[in-house]
DNA sequence: ATTACATTTGTAATGATTACAATTTTATTT
DNA sequence: AAATAAAATTGTAATCATTACAAATGTAAT
């Protein structure tokens, strides 16, 4: 399912710099800033204003085509992959990695059926492979 | 246990504004802000500066005497706290409240030898008991 | 008492995010 | 097709939490 096929789906109207960014969050799984994303489309769409970025992901966001990422305490992250999975950030390089674990898969909030859950985030931090000395 | 003695085991200097910061996270388990800890502290320590409390929580995160938590768009939250738990935020009047799940305790990072995994925070987002509808 | 060192304080700088009004684009009506 | 209305984008300014830094204060060692 390409860009204009997920921007249809959820009632997003798909101007030219909507499906920019929703091409650039599934063919980019790295867990992009704002900037990185703005840095990346501006060369093609050189009218393109950074506000946009923050109002085309904070609308993705609130009809569930990406996921935002509160692991970076700097910048915030997005997630083109809103599957469920968890995530690890390395305090050296920063790099933020999916964790595909059948275990997350059984993490459900039992002893609380008072609260009404709408989503989990799980967040791993160490240190990668090229990072751990 | 109480705050001199958390402090003096993790080798940090019991300066009357470190106490008083230890003391008010023993004894308040609402995930606080800087504001927040600043605003009740600083009638008693007249002379204190927000710039203590933000060195402090630092210095106890990095000693690994307080707990940072990234569940909060805005503001960064403190856990004095710092067993195994997860938390929960409701997205309508923002209260974080501890959630102890005993399989939390069966979240082990398998199929990824590759990282050393520091630290695991769960977050969950959602509506309290009172603000459900 | 003097000196060195650690801590605290106040102020200024930083920088990501948001607010907002003007402009441009797109859709609807005449 | 022109006019009008609505939606989206843009640029700039404001916000505000956090950090940087240097001066002041407090504490320990000589
Ligand atoms: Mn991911
Ligand atoms: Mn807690
Ligand atoms: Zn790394
Ligand atoms: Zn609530």
């Amino acid at each position: 399912m390409d860009a204009l096929d997920i921007l249809v789906k959820h009632d997003i109207k798909p101007s030219l710099q909507r499906l920019a960014v929703m091409e650039y969050m599934l063919t980019h799984f790295t867990h992009p800033t704002v900037d990185e994303i703005y840095s990346s489309l501006s060369p093609s769409i050189p009218t393109l204003s950074k506000t946009t970025i923050y109002n085309t992901l904070s609308l993705f966001e609130e009809q569930g085509v990406v996921l935002y990422l509160g692991i970076d305490k700097k910048n915030a992250r997005f997630d083109g992959n809103t599957s469920h999975h968890a995530h690890f950030r390395c305090k050296n390089c920063g790099a933020i990695v999916d964790i595909f674990n059948q275990k997350q898969e059984e993490i459900v909030l039992e002893g609380h059926p008072e609260l009404v859950i709408d989503d989990v985030q799980t967040y791993y931090t160490g240190y990668c492979k090229n990072c751990k000395k």
